[in-house]
RNA sequence: GUCCCGGUAGCUCAGUUGGAUAGAGCAGCCGCCUUCUAAGCGGCAGGUCGGGCGUUCGAAUCGCCCCCGGGACGCCA
């Protein structure tokens, strides 16, 4: 196959994302360049080669059954093999025949010539498992080919637009857990498809719009009017509180004051009931007021808005700049950016029939789905309809989020859009995109065909009691001292370990490991489920960690400084792999899977899956390092062997850990 | 009420389109640093995979029915 790698290695690098503050990793990184020659290379993936023999054979042997899927997965225990099939019991079924027979035949058919060891009776085990060993030759072979600057990572042949909706942030809410795994995810799926050679648009659907932010904008507005408080020295905390009391103002206890008038409880309660509902629906219209203003562009009004919006951006964009969130300004995108756009676009929708009248609102049905060419659904049915406009004439979050499809499809050109935002969303985000679809918006105006439209759902942020994560009084916890507490801890950890590293060394190490914590948390397991939020087990450094993967890290460069002291020449780059000893080879493979890992994120949303395999990986390397002295190898051929491992171990190490948003160090 | 998502070791979690004896880490116990970072490695112990029925050569995984927990359900965003 014909690599030209210029893409990959574009997108392999990006060492200004990751490597921000790590001089040291960035020559590391740029050093991947020795590797890079435009030549024609064999293959790399042994499951891709066996899957080739044995569809071969299945089609010779079992002709009824060409084409049949050789079912290639790697052994689970080093002991029974290298790679397996798993073919013939579904095999056996479909011709007739006990699966053993089939496996019996296929072992006779397949021609592993120069892959693998030759198949006998006994490489078949209990109903008709064929267990795979293959040549160390072959190991070398596919680790060479790996051994490039895109680490076995293709150059797609389809190159899709990807639009990634991250963040979820609202303009003067203060940040809090809630809004650490939106970035932390999408960051991480967005850099998947960068590093997968898909051209990746970031947006941050800012909540910057609508009667709520109007209300503060007013409150906001009449407070700067009345000096109480100034508009350049506004912070986030001032708006966090606005926002709060607006919220109140503006609440008309009604059900109270229906309680009091039906059960009669006295003309003071009733009195006072009355003010509050009065005073609320003062707040109420004056906000609406504002709003209209806002729309219009009113200059006095506006520029409040402006300067509330850039309070709470700054303090997003540093939360992201801190965590190595690769979100900027580019990526924004809010609500208010839509607002101009929404009434023709339900009035297209109206024209064409696709929104109706309903109780006096505007809906469009998605309970029976259109159907496509080929007649299949064009999206799953949902019950309930998905409302476009309200019956006083507004406009609802799902008419932004359809205008938001129509423009990341028709302008942006995606063929995929991901959403990484809270499970709770899940029944709003499934109706605005049937409504886009619906409505023709999420067609690709190239393909013709529906654009990929993707809820990358996650779960709750819990404390360690099982309860939503709260300070002891209850408060939520602003997201940057969260972070500050994070790194402070990671700092005095890395003070207590290694008290050589002092200043910048010390505090870039303690913001690697910080983030590593935090992020790896997050990533680490199933999205979809509510996850255990605890300083402690996030920064044990023990076991199933990011600190952990960072210090296999660590390790692997000591090595090559290690190498350098003592005059080791570069001879190594141009050594055959050590992949005899059974520590050496359980390495050699697990590094083989690596594409096969990114790609799943990709094709699945699901982070945790990169995270289990380096997980494994830094398993299988620190086996290695206990057992396989590298410098004090047995002979110099050895130690060279070893030491090309070491270093596609490291940079395999290094490339996930930067898909997962997560900088490396040199050392802690 | 309808729908969505969970339930796996004492705790926190993995478990590939159904595959071999259900795996890690923490906590507990036992070993291993004059040698490349012991933030490590090796070992022991720990399981009615919420319960039941079914499909199959084979079920944590698929289907049906229950139980428990969380969440969402047209005029907030």
């Amino acid at each position: 196959m014909f690599r030209t790698n210029a893409f990959a290695l574009r997108n392999s690098g990006t060492p200004e994302l990751w490597n921000s503050g790590t001089p040291e990793l960035r020559n590391f990184g740029t050093s991947e360049l020795r590797n890079f020659l435009p030549t024609i290379r064999p293959m790399a993936d042994p499951v891709q080669l066996l899957a080739e023999r044995f569809r071969a054979a299945i089609d010779r042997t079992f002709p009824q059954a060409a084409g049949a899927d050789p079912l290639i997965t790697p052994c689970k225990s080093p002991e029974i093999g290298d790679f397996q099939s798993n073919a013939a019991m579904g095999l056996g079924k479909r011709v007739g025949k006990n699966p053993r027979e089939v496996a019996a035949a296929l072992v006779q058919a397949v021609d592993l010539a120069g892959l693998a060891e030759p198949l006998t009776d006994k490489s078949i085990a209990g109903p008709g498992f064929i267990n795979i060993r293959l040549r160390p030759a072959a190991l070398r072979d596919a680790l060479s080919a790996m051994d490039t600057a895109g680490l076995g990572i293709e150059t797609p042949a389809d190159r899709r637009t990807v639009v990634v909706d991250l963040m979820g942030v609202n303009l003067a809410k203060q940040m809090h857990v809630g809004h650490l795994r939106s970035p932390v995810i999408g960051d991480c799926l967005a850099r998947t498809f960068e590093r997968l050679g898909h051209a990746v648009i970031r947006q941050n659907h800012v909540g910057d719009w609508g009667l709520p932010i109007a209300m503060v904008t007013r409150r906001i507005a009449d407070q700067a009017a009345r000096g109480v408080i100034s508009l350049d020295s506004l912070t986030l905390d001032d708006l966090d509180a606005a926002y709060k009391t607006a919220q109140a103002e503006c609440e008309r206890d009604i059900a109270g004051l229906e309680a009091v008038k039906r059960y009669g409880l006295g003309p003071k309660a009733l009195a006072e009931l009355e003010e509050q509902v009065n005073g609320a629906t003062e707040s109420f219209t004056a906000a609406r007021q504002t709003l209209v203003k806002l729309q219009a562009k009113d200059p006095a009004v506006y520029r409040v808005w402006q300067r509330i919006y850039d309070v709470t951006m700054k303090v997003c964009l540093d939360v992201c700049a801190a965590l190595h969130v690769n979100c900027t300004a580019e990526a924004n995108a809010g609500e208010s950016s839509y607002a101009d756009e929404l009434a023709p676009m339900v009035d297209d929708l109206v024209a064409r029939g696709v929104a109706v009248p309903d109780q006096g609102a505007l809906i469009v049905r998605v309970d029976a789905p259109d159907k496509a060419a080929d007649g299949t659904p064009m999206w799953e049915p949902i019950k309930e309809p998905c409302l476009v406009r309200k019956s006083d004439g507004g406009f609802l979050y799902a008419t932004t989020d359809i205008c938001a499809v129509r423009r990341r499809v028709q302008k942006l050109g995606a063929h995929e859009i991901v959403y990484a935002i809270d499970a709770r969303q899940n029944l709003h985000i499934r109706q605005f995109a049937a409504a886009a679809i619906k409505a023709g918006y999420a067609i690709h105006p190239k393909t013709g065909r529906p654009a990929r439209i993707a809820h990358a759902a996650f779960g709750a942020v819990l404390g360690e009691d099982g309860r939503p994560f709260k300070t002891r009084s209850g408060e939520s916890v602003k997201l940057a001292d969260l972070i500050a507490e994070m790194f402070a801890r990671a700092a005095n950890a890395v003070q207590t370990r290694s008290p050589e590293l002092a200043g910048d060394d010390a505090r870039r190490v303690a913001e690697a490991v910080g983030i590593a914590a935090l992020k790896y948390g997050d990533l680490s397991t199933d999205r979809v489920k509510d996850y255990m939020f605890g300083f402690d087990r996030l920064l044990s450094f023990e076991g199933n960690t990011g600190p952990y993967l960072l210090y296999a890290f660590v390790r692997i460069r000591s090595i090559f400084r290690k190498a350098a002291e003592r005059g080791v020449g570069d001879g190594w780059k141009a050594a055959p792999f050590a992949c005899d000893l059974p520590a050496e080879k359980n390495l050699a493979l697990a590094l083989l899977r690596y594409p096969g890992a990114v790609r799943g994120v990709a094709d699945t949303l699901e982070p945790h899956r990169l995270c289990q395999y380096l997980y494994d990986l830094a398993g299988v390397f620190s086996t290695f390092f206990d057992q396989c002295p590298v410098l004090a190898a047995e002979t110099p051929a050895q130690r060279d062997g070893r030491l090309r491992l070491c270093d596609l171990a490291g940079r395999v190490l290094a490339d996930g850990l930067g898909v997962l948003g997560i900088p490396t160090v040199e050392r802690m």
